[in-house]
DNA sequence: ATAAACCTTCCAGTCACAGTAAGGTCAACT
DNA sequence: AGTTGACCTTACTGTGACTGGAAGGTTTAT
């Protein structure tokens, strides 16, 4: 299959699909004759796998750990759970934040009445430290 | 007083403050004899505004926007009020998925209770459409 | 005199792509 | 046979908001 249609499948983009061949994280693919990738269905499972996990905002670089991982059936999964592990905790911290975040938006947009730049509330706690 | 002053007093970086000007978000600096820039109170001010809204995740481009609209005291502050609800929404629109997000990963963590990689329940989780 | 602590500009790197250009290939239709 | 349109290729640039580093000039303290 060409690289649109293992996009299609996959759901992601022949121009991300070049990409990740380019950072080593997918192997070179097969070439026709006339110089076009050419795919399997093993490369759809390789890709299934990278698009959730990026789904799931894991970097690309721990990707390719997670890929490496895979290849000795027989190691431990200890890596995996951490590498999860770490997305959670990265995930939550964000959440905290953010939650933080919404609150001082929520204060601030609320805080003016006047329709004037020269009185704007917003503008002026926007200077305070 | 001198670009590492202006940095330490708002707590933004001296790297930062010249990019800034770069991108024309603050004013190009008085030059002294030597070529050092010189800053004054007024530009504390500017730059600590420009902090708050960067602490808010309000990107650059808007904050000019911001400034701008500061300029005439007597024009509507309607597009400062706009901007910040447009932040909060999507504040919240990010923690509305990173909620999503974090099930999924907490679901994932849990899921495997053995510890060889060739029965990963988190990797096996993960090859799933 | 020299060292350190500043300052300057300029260029590269980050992350994960997306956009665009310039050109080659292939199948179908006129 | 020619042409259109849909593919494919590489290579380069741009995104956002910086950060790091190189190479060199200036000031201050010892």
């Amino acid at each position: 299959m060409k690289i649109s249609q293992l996009a299609k499948t996959t759901n992601v983009a022949s121009k991300t699909i070049r990409y990740y061949e380019e950072i080593g994280l997918l192997p070179e693919a097969y070439r026709n004759d006339n110089g076009y990738r050419e795919y399997s269905a093993s490369d759809i499972e390789r890709l299934v796998f990278i698009r959730r996990c990026r789904e799931l905002q894991i970097p690309l670089e721990q990707i390719k750990t997670l890929i490496a991982v895979q290849v000795d059936q027989k190691s431990s999964c200890q890596e995996v759970d951490a590498l999860i592990d770490q997305q959670l905790d990265k995930v939550r911290k964000t959440i905290a934040e953010l939650t933080l975040l919404e609150q001082t938006l929520h204060a601030l947009a609320t805080s003016c009445a006047n329709d004037k730049v020269g009185d704007c509330q917003i503008l002026k706690n926007l200077q305070q430290e």
